[in-house]
RNA sequence: GUCCCCGUCGUCUAGGCCGGCCUAGGACACCGCCCUUUCACGGCGAUAACACGGGUUCAAAUCCCGUCGGGGACGCCA
């Protein structure tokens, strides 16, 4: 069959452009995510393109804080760019627009950044004046060195001539108008010369071929500028063809309002879950499930089957709002995601994980133990740091001090806990440490002793943990070592004296 | 203020475009029970929502209008 739309066969390219304005966004995480998962999901290309036209607040420590952030999610992208050094080509873009009077001078002083140019009239839509200028004028005086920024010059209906109207089928939010009417002469470059957003933005979407623009809702309405500044670059460049727009939900806080790192602080950043002990995996599980849905009731999900599922006719509507609070700072769904992906985790790679961060807490943590722990704790930890509370007790030499009566079994006594220990030292000094012997014998002394198991337990595995919600008891022997055992036990027999 | 978007359990969502299968499904959280040597895992169960008002229709969460609520855009920020 020949191939009659050859554009429609050529594969997808996306791309994700931060400003470095401060640390990766979980919102940007997200959009990241999504155009990531799109390329993939199509076999197209992804392209990161860094947008810092923004000198002002651009900051070199920002960009390396994106990457880390993108780093850790471990999603790779095929092509990379930075905005700053495509300046030239976007000046050019802006002269080439002027030079077909697409665009006029704006020789008004910029605004200061209190003052809101929007009265409560209603939109502001282009300063007087400055429109209607003669090109001689406006030649004079920029010649004269007066500063002034470049204006698009929106089409406007004049007299009883209707505007045209600007229309996009977005991917998400479906079929989108407006009257250019409505659509102010926004800048095209800054009175110091340099490009706008909307300008580098388009340029560089336009000159990297991009096919489909998938960013944040908020850029919905903007999107009818951007197909103003694309048709108007659009006969410079060779094979163009008008990008496809998807809008995403935006990521709100619980109070509704948009996730700010000024107002909502390090929760909105990536890099806030990954020293929490999340897993990137179970991130982009979780925010993928933030305003898109498979469907299909499925809720854990690894990364090769979001690549399978994703697609735009699952992304939702409405915002969707992140739950966190100060005493809860992460979402109880990415905590349970993380969970799941946690005990989804192949024992040796989840001690490959916890080996750095036992290591962090100063244990002394050799691979072979790592291995030997991780089972003991896999189902008892929601978040990776949380293994070094669930496992002090296996590392330690000294166990932290702890409440003797913790030691009195359920329906006992101090005398009953004694008679306990001074079995369960018996018993260890001559059982052979493998689970199976270890509960053999010990089931055999509790039944000696008049006890039901709970209770010969309880005061066996306060000795050696220190604590009354530990892991099972056996597998717990083991790991420690007779000798270590052997040792806490009479720890805990001198401790029982104070009992009483 | 103007324009745009959105509104299903506390939260994330399915269902909505193609009205009846929805006495609205799933998940997290919460509560209860079971399993069990503690904790956890796991299993089972319970509570919980179509913002409101009109209309269209034999029939509306689903279509239409309005109200209210939330959000976004309206910068020489991105």
């Amino acid at each position: 069959m020949p191939d009659e739309n050859p554009s429609a066969r050529t594969s997808p390219r996306v791309r994700f452009a931060p400003s470095p304005t401060g640390f990766l966004h979980v919102g940007s995480a997200r959009t990241f995510i999504f155009n990531w998962l799109y390329a993939r999901h199509n076999h197209g290309t992804m392209v990161l393109r860094i947008d810092d036209t923004d000198v002002e607040r651009n900051t070199e420590a920002s960009v390396q804080s994106i990457f880390d952030g993108l780093r850790w999610l471990g999603l790779n992208w095929d092509e990379e760019y930075r905005q700053s050094e495509r300046l030239a080509l976007h000046r050019k873009a802006a002269e080439a627009i002027f030079a077909r009077g697409l665009a006029y001078r704006d020789f008004t002083p910029a605004h200061a950044d209190d003052e809101h140019p929007s009265g409560v009239q209603g939109a502001w839509l282009f300063n007087p004046g400055m429109r209607e200028m003669s090109r001689e004028e406006s030649d004079r005086r920029a010649a004269a060195g007066e500063r002034f920024a470049l204006r698009y010059r929106v089409p406007r209906g004049s007299g009883a001539a209707a505007a045209r109207t600007l229309r996009f089928a977005d991917g998400v939010y479906g079929e989108q108008t407006k009257p250019a009417d409505e659509v102010e002469d926004f800048a095209l470059l800054r009175s110091d010369g340099m490009p706008t957003y909307h300008l580098a933005s388009c340029f560089d979407d336009a000159d990297l071929g991009i096919s489909h623009i998938i960013r944040g809702q908020d850029h919905l309405t903007n999107t009818f500028k951007h197909l103003l500044i694309f048709e108007a670059l659009g006969v410079a460049i060779p094979n163009f063809s008008m990008p496809q727009f998807a809008h995403l939900p935006l990521l709100v806080a619980p109070d509704g309002s948009k996730l700010s790192k000024r107002k909502h602080g390090p929760v909105v950043s990536v890099t806030t879950y990954r020293d929490a002990g999340f897993l990137p995996q179970a991130f982009i599980n979780f925010l993928c499930l933030l305003g898109w849905s498979p469907k299909n009731d499925r809720e854990y999900l690894t990364l090769e089957e979001l690549v399978g599922l994703f697609s735009l006719e699952g992304v939702n509507r409405a915002n969707a709002v992140i739950n966190f609070t100060e005493e809860v700072p992460f979402d109880d769904k990415a905590v349970w995601l993380n969970a799941e992906h946690i005990r989804a985790l192949p024992v040796e790679e989840l001690a490959q994980e916890l080996e750095p961060i036992f290591k962090q807490a100063g244990f002394n943590a050799p691979r072979e133990k790592v291995l030997a722990v991780t089972p003991l704790i896999r189902e008892r930890i929601k978040l990776l740091r949380e293994a070094v509370a669930a496992a002090d007790f296996l590392f330690v030499d000294e166990l932290a001090p702890y409440d003797p009566a913790e030691l009195i079994p359920q329906k006992g006594d101090a005398a009953m806990a004694r008679r306990v220990l001074e079995t369960a030292k018996e018993v260890l000094a001559v059982a052979s440490f493998d689970h199976d012997s270890l509960d053999k014998a010990l089931r055999a002394a509790a039944a000696q002793l008049g006890l039901k198991a709970g209770q010969a337990f309880q005061p066996i595995r306060v000795a050696v943990c220190g604590r009354k919600n530990a892991p099972p008891l056996f597998e717990t022997l083991v790991v420690l070592g007779r000798e270590a055992c052997l040792k806490r036990i009479g720890q805990a027999l001198e401790k029982s004296a104070s009992l009483g």
